[in-house]
DNA sequence: TACCAAATGTGACTATTGTCACACGCACGC
DNA sequence: GCGTGCGTGTGACAATAGTCACATTTGGTA
């Protein structure tokens, strides 16, 4: 791939969008493109931190397994998203792995290049400092939404959180599996269905051919706020 | 309080421990000292965020309240703890309080003063961005934790969170009361005190006078890890 | 088309944890 | 010394959500 449209991938996300010329050529020289494939893991659990993926396309899932097994997904992934940062800044193992759901490619940037880079366009921290912000802000909401809120709001509220903004009708950014749904909202396959059901049956959402789509968005709002 | 006094207190802590002459008399110029009494708000959920905190004496409970009443307890702050930089970086409302929980005093720093800091000392930023990485570390642990483990690992959990490292005798960094305790391990106060008591007859911990104290160290890390 | 695997739907039961109610004890101030 | 209030201990019960078991549907492909 060339470097020139590497930048223009870089270029049309959020985080990158007001980089200047030498910073995206510096980004794309010292960068390294990689692929994966469907299934495959872009950051594993357990591993060191020595390197920081920036998601060029494709589709990718956060998530940890815990001690006793069990999966927590944390995130999915766009395009334009920084990946593996944490580790590489604390010098820590990575705490979560990161997996390809689709077809995916990265900018894939070693933590000697991410210093240099960090150190010529002091630019770069501040805008990687804002990313950090506000993952730091979807995280404290995750904890309090898990904490306060029995699982009604919350699959509520996972459900918004993949609702594409300027939606047309309510279809979500991606299609999830009910299982799939039930890590990221951390519930049961079997009540992720029968919640979705009874929604189903109030038109709140429909669910078509496994896919989920948001019917009424207003409601779905106040059931993610509701007292139980 | 003199500048003098002040660097004494900042370069104690380690984000500002390897700070150079020139970085810590430029916080504390433009830093505003401020204090406050047990029970005194140092951030209000829902305010704008329009500065920082370094907490330099005494200790602070972030905390959220959830539309529903229900409040949850992120972290306790000990002195060297940067506060509020979330709302400060992204430019949103603060999402979480911060109460004093004993006579606390720490440098507040304005939006502009911080951004002149960053900019002049390019140190500051790497320093900031490996805090903030290991906050995310963190949360991700709690969500993780929250889900993936029944009470009673979890409650251990946030017991050795708050044991103190080369601790004499298994003593606890805070002194929580139980509904305390269960704001923070999220688990209802009647369910803290029966999981403490049976710990108490496994000599896991004591409970003296209401106050906690780890026995077995290693077998509270033991349940942490534990299957259920 | 016919088969297989994976995803979904649903009932019955169980486990875990929260809630409510109330007793007790200890500390603090009058 | 004696209330008053807060933190604690504990039983009984309710509610929420997980588990298990199995039927059914769907989508991909030989």
């Amino acid at each position: 791939m060339k470097a020139e449209e590497l930048a223009n991938l870089l270029a049309e996300h959020s985080l990158f969008a007001d980089c200047d010329e030498a910073e995206l050529s510096d980004l794309i020289l010292r960068g390294h493109f990689v692929q994966y494939k469907k299934g495959d893991e872009l950051i594993m659990q357990g591993d060191p931190g020595n390197s920081l993926l920036i998601l060029l396309s494709g589709n990718a899932r956060t998530s940890m397994i815990a001690s006793n097994g069990h999966e927590v997904v944390l995130d999915y992934a766009e395009p334009g998203q920084v990946l593996g940062e944490i580790a590489l800044l604390d010098g820590g193992e990575r705490t979560a792995s990161v997996t390809a759901i689709e077809p995916t490619s990265a900018l894939s940037i070693t933590r000697a290049a991410f210093e240099e880079i960090l150190s010529t366009h002091k630019n770069m921290a501040l805008r990687l400092l804002k990313v950090m912000a506000s993952r730091i802000r979807m995280a404290n909401n995750m904890i309090e939404g898990d904490r306060a809120y029995t699982s009604g709001p919350r699959l509520a509220r996972y459900l918004l959180r993949l609702s594409v903004v300027g939606a047309e009708e309510g279809r979500l950014k991606l299609d999830l599996s009910q299982s799939e749904l039930g890590n990221f909202a951390g519930m049961s396959r079997e009540h992720i269905n029968r919640q979705l059901s009874s929604w189903s049956e109030s038109q709140i959402v429909a669910v078509e051919s496994g896919k989920v789509r948001i019917l009424d968005h207003a409601m779905l709002s106040h059931i993610a706020e509701a007292d139980s």
